[in-house]
DNA sequence: GCCGTTTTCGGCCCGACTGTTTTCAGTCG
């Protein structure tokens, strides 16, 4: 692990548990802070700290500046130290379990030896907990009920998981009589990996009758919350879906609440406040220092119908939702962000020959069903014999089937590749003779996924530099909740990739997106050259494409950065000669 | 703990909902 994600951990357990010690909440939200910080950091933090510049970096003081010595020169944190010995560390995983707060547990620790989840049910058990003030029987219910969901379900849901059942409950929801619009926000509006709570806003003609149709439907587990304009509920898919009912004259304003990021909301916030005006959820009124609600006294907002609207009225450029994360400065405005629709080119596709349950024929009706005008057929190599990998003589054949299959479908540009396992030493599962003969060459880390930082750079910048490959597949190799994959020198891949005219691939599976979407930042910054590829097994896997461009939108990718945005023939003369377009972007 | 065109102290986003209370603390997003 990196020192900066190390250090970020540990601040994220010291603001942890000084929430539960009972800590100023400021300070507390000071540690979160630097948690952020350090994450989105893109120089070395002992860097930093050795040239003595870590106060330069915004959000980290001199108080944290010392603790980030300490670690250093220690190895710990000497508050973090003291607090560990005060407090059980289970208690942090109470923080996950919904309706317990930290008041709430620094109460049950001390007055009721709650130390850990096991010890909170027991507790709830030989009623304990009921002997405590202001703990009926309502409340011991609901978090017993959380503390059952807490245990069975994963905290965050991959957004491969959550977008169809989001996009089902819109569309159902959206049926009811006098919804006049109805979106998802949150988290899976601005494409993250994995989200937590689905977010849904409506504006409706009869409130009443959308949170009553929402909360009686038959795949809803639990009602958390029901009230006149807002519900929550939880599925028996295992997410938790809240639903807010807003007038439709403040739309945007409730859309950029509720689609955040927390942090990007701070910002906007901080951005009004020097304006001479205050943000909330109702929209962006002048701010006249009464504590009442503006909305509450009839005061008409500056902005607040659209989105547009509200930045505007904040003279910042409209952000994507998929850039309203922290650390991404709110008044530069964005390149225009690559779309589906700009994508005409599936560059790593699977057939029968190897693992994938589509015949070459089948491939490319599928790619052009979607409309895409180039397929590649990039089956695995020899030594993935998991996926039934081709020998030598059985790629032959089958760039012989692809080459055939063209006088089939003289629409598409179909390109016989592979897949060629990078083996744990950099080097490819095919001799540079028969890699010659292929149209497009995927170089992929499929086995040794735990090597160490130094090995895997070494491993994957020795393929980015090899004259005949390409595309880099899903780069680290990790699968989202399952595996971490490969930690690369980022940097070191992406500024390579850039001078070699090889491009990174952001795999579009939502069990991989890999690149992730920092690393996209990274490339897109050093000008390297993306692929956005499917990685289709089967004809429905053409569909996770949204993900991986989500996932590029997110680190800010323009489709003229894009390799499968090329026309055919640009495209082309890029796989004859990769280095016609090295350093040609950014 | 951090920050600063109201700057070295005093503020830090803010509204909805619940449960246990008789006016509000705690949680959530």
């Amino acid at each position: 692990m990196s020192i900066n994600r190390e250090l970020a951990a540990h601040f994220d357990m010291l603001a942890s548990l000084m929430e539960i010690s009972g800590a100023n909440a400021f300070k507390v939200n000071a540690n979160r802070t630097v948690v952020r910080v350090l994450e989105s950091l893109d120089d070395d933090v002992a860097q930093l700290a050795a040239a003595g510049t870590l106060e330069k970096v915004d959000g980290i003081g001199k108080g944290t500046a010392t603790k980030i010595h300490a670690f250093i020169e220690t190895g710990s944190i000497p508050e973090l130290d003291a607090l560990q010995l005060e407090l059980p560390e289970g208690l942090i995983g109470l923080l996950d379990i919904s309706g317990l707060g930290p008041k709430t547990i620094g109460r049950l620790w001390r007055d009721a030896d709650v130390v850990d989840r096991a010890s909170l049910r027991t507790a709830i058990e030989d009623g304990r907990l009921a002997s405590l003030p202001r703990m009926g029987a309502k409340t011991i219910a609901n978090i017993s009920d959380s503390l059952d969901f807490a245990e069975q379900s994963a905290d965050r849901t991959p957004i491969g998981v959550a977008h169809p059942l989001a996009s089902a409950l819109v569309d159902a929801l959206g049926a009811v009589a006098g919804v006049q619009r109805i979106m998802w926000a949150g988290s899976l509006r601005r494409g993250c990996e994995t989200i937590g709570d689905i977010d849904i806003l409506a504006v409706a003609d009869t409130p009443a009758d959308l949170i009553e149709a929402f909360t009686s439907r038959d795949d809803v587990l639990k009602v958390l919350v029901a009230g006149d304009t807002k519900a929550s509920v939880r599925l028996d898919a295992g997410m938790q879906v809240d639903l807010r009912v807003v007038p439709d004259d403040c739309w945007g304003a409730t859309c950029m609440y509720f689609t955040g990021s927390k942090e990007h909301n701070i910002e906007l916030r901080g951005r009004a406040q020097s304006m001479g005006m205050r943000l909330n959820e109702y929209g962006l009124f002048p701010d006249d220092g009464d504590s009442t609600p503006p909305q509450d006294r009839g005061i008409a907002p500056v902005a607040a119908a659209t989105e547009a609207d509200i930045y505007a009225a904040l003279e910042l450029p409209l952000r994507d939702p998929a850039r309203r994360e922290s650390g991404i400065d709110i008044t530069t405005a964005d390149a225009p962000l690559i779309q589906v629709d700009d994508i005409g080119a599936e560059l790593h596709a699977h057939t029968t020959a190897s693992d994938g349950h589509l015949s070459i024929d089948e491939l490319v009706d599928a790619a052009r069903r979607r409309g895409m005008h180039t397929i590649a057929v990039t089956d695995h190599s020899v030594s993935s014999v998991q996926a039934n990998g081709l020998s030598v003589d059985r790629l032959l054949a089958h760039v012989q089937a692809v080459h055939e299959a063209r006088d089939r479908h003289p629409d598409m540009t179909l390109l016989a590749g592979s897949e060629v396992d990078i083996h744990a030493d950099g080097s490819l599962d095919y001799d540079d003779d028969i890699l010659a003969q292929l149209d497009i060459v995927v170089a992929s880390p499929h086995a040794s996924l735990k090597q160490d930082p130094a090995k895997a750079t070494a491993r994957l910048l020795a393929a980015i530099e090899h004259p005949l490959v390409h595309i880099i597949g899903h780069p680290t190799g990790r699968m989202i909740g399952r595996r971490p994959g490969l930690d690369p020198d980022m940097q070191a891949l992406v500024q390579a990739a850039a001078s070699c005219g090889t491009a990174l691939e952001i795999n579009a599976n939502p069990r991989r997106l890999d690149l992730r979407d920092r690393d996209v930042r990274h490339a897109v910054a050093a000008g390297c050259l993306i692929a956005i590829d499917t990685d289709a097994h089967t004809d429905a896997h053409f569909d996770f494409l949204p993900y991986g461009v989500l996932t590029a939108q997110r680190g800010g990718l323009a489709a003229a950065q894009c390799v499968n945005c090329l026309p055919a023939d640009a495209l082309l003369a890029w796989l004859a000669d990769k280095a016609s377009l090295a350093g040609a972007c950014g």
